[in-house]
RNA sequence: GUGGUUGUAGCUCAGGGGUAGAGCCCCGGAUUGUGGUUCCGGUUGUCGCGGGUUCAAAUCCCGUCAACCACCCCA
């Protein structure tokens, strides 16, 4: 017996109905960003090692897809683009007027245990302001990334923005004497405030010189902390999305390179998972390329939002009309196999005019070719017969019909 | 890396020592030119794999592998 193959762990194959929810996710994506003013750019799933571990450190070889190519070099397959991002922009940072507005829609990899929301293998939307250190900037990517859910059919019951301040977090750790070598394992204890037990935290807090009570303090305090948040909020406020923020500042994200503001994008109703985050990152290009160019961004994946999407009933409707909508315009019904060569040039004249048309290879029961046509989405059936070259067309929705030359169709339809 | 759950038809699953089951899907048909319903018929399985107990194992026991979920991690 034949070996059966399947998909390697964690990767995915997409049928026709999986193809088309991910296209219908890439649509809003690109439509949105598009919409903005951003324009689309892409890298090479390939990359030499050395751009990860320039930004991540050695220890992200261990998520990496990573081989040694015929030439001896140590590449892998990309885990994220922002370090391709940052090599393009700052390899071309004179070809562009600032700021850069780009977004991409990529394939990801990482080498990590497949579970609910992730695999190693994943499309992620990215969309980046470089050269610009307003931020007006990053309320731009904000107000964008509210209009992605919003797009999706997510309301202000269904998702919020938890806005926060790394800076405002590096002064406050600066003030109370935490040294610029610990400021890492500092960010890393606010970010793992929620998940670890009050006294581990205390005791890595000791060790610092702090208390976990001065932390909530300076949580309680919210906007006040940052006059980052405050400019941010106004401006998503002018555009009308202030009710979709609110300040978090326990959200530092795990990133090491961020810089200022940072934000995630929040479903509230199932589950509490991050469905995008992102923030400013003004070090990295200059890190990556040598050029000095201020940046934020955000990411979001296709594998979370899509579960988000099927587990909330009005964003799915939504998807599923958008799915439904695609189809076959004309089912051409061939009645009679004496006027097969005439049916074959009736479908290719309507495919001509831009009609979406299918008919049966091979000599079916006419009954069989009408279920073929549903089946397909057809949205009219032109039956084909002895009369021909009168036809009759059927609108398949409602069984009406009406009579008509075949030369005529197309116009008929169209019109 | 740690823990839990589950492995039986293409899919969802039932059964629980004695000939392998249901629903769905798919294919065909209901007198040869009209579709979503209905009815009839049909195909598919080393019951995840390996060992043990037994006259007999899909069923009980041990091991193993895989999938899923959670933790760790998360760019």
């Amino acid at each position: 017996m034949a070996q059966v193959f399947k998909t390697l762990k964690g990767f995915r194959d997409f049928f026709p109905e999986d193809c088309a929810t991910r296209n219908y996710v890439f649509d809003v994506w690109r439509r949105v960003a598009v919409r903005y003013g951003f324009q689309e750019y892409e890298g090479p799933v390939l990359e030499p090692t050395e751009l990860y571990k320039r930004k991540s450190g050695n220890e992200i070889v261990g998520q990496l897809f990573c081989f040694e190519d015929k030439g001896g070099r140590d590449v892998s397959m990309r885990p994220e683009l922002t370090p391709t991002l940052a090599r393009m922009a700052a390899a071309k940072q004179r070809d562009y007027k600032k700021p850069l507005k780009w977004f991409s829609i990529g394939q990801f990899f990482r080498y990590e245990r497949h579970q609910k929301g992730r695999g190693r293998e994943f499309y992620q939307f990215n969309c980046d302001i470089l050269g610009e250190e307003s931020v007006a900037a990053d309320a731009e990517l904000i107000a964008l990334s509210i209009d992605l859910m919003r797009e999706f059919g997510f309301t202000s019951d269904d998702f919020s923005i938890r806005l926060s301040d790394r800076n405002a977090w590096t002064d406050f750790a600066a003030e109370s004497g935490v040294g610029e070598d610990r400021m890492t394992d500092f960010l890393q204890v606010i970010d793992k405030l929620e998940r670890e037990k009050p006294e581990v935290t205390e005791e890595k807090l000791d060790s610092l010189g702090l208390t976990l009570e001065s932390i909530r303090d300076f949580i309680g305090g919210g906007a006040a902390a940052s006059d980052r948040i405050s400019a941010i909020q106004s401006d998503l406020d002018a555009r009308g999305m202030g009710d979709f923020v609110q300040v978090d500042l326990s959200i530092v994200r795990g990133l090491a390179y961020y810089t200022g503001a940072v934000f995630e994008v929040f479903d509230i109703g199932k589950g509490m998972r991050a469905v995008a985050g992102g923030g400013r990152y003004d070090q990295l290009v200059k890190l990556i390329g040598n050029a000095e160019m201020p940046a934020c961004g955000f990411a979001m994946g296709d594998m979370v939002i899509t579960d988000l999407i099927r587990e909330t009933a009005h964003a799915n409707e939504k998807l599923e009309a958008s799915i439904s909508e695609s189809g076959l315009d004309v089912f051409v019904v061939i009645a009679d196999e004496e006027k097969r060569t005439d049916a074959i040039r009736l479908v290719q004249e309507l495919r001509q005019n831009g009609l979406a048309t299918g008919f049966p290879l091979t000599p079916a029961k006419v009954g069989k070719q009408f279920q073929n046509a549903e089946q397909a989405g057809a949205k009219f059936a032109v039956v084909v017969g002895t009369e021909f070259p009168e036809t009759t067309v059927k609108k398949l929705a409602d069984r009406s019909e009406f009579t008509c030359e075949a030369t005529e169709i197309a116009g008929r339809l169209l019109a």
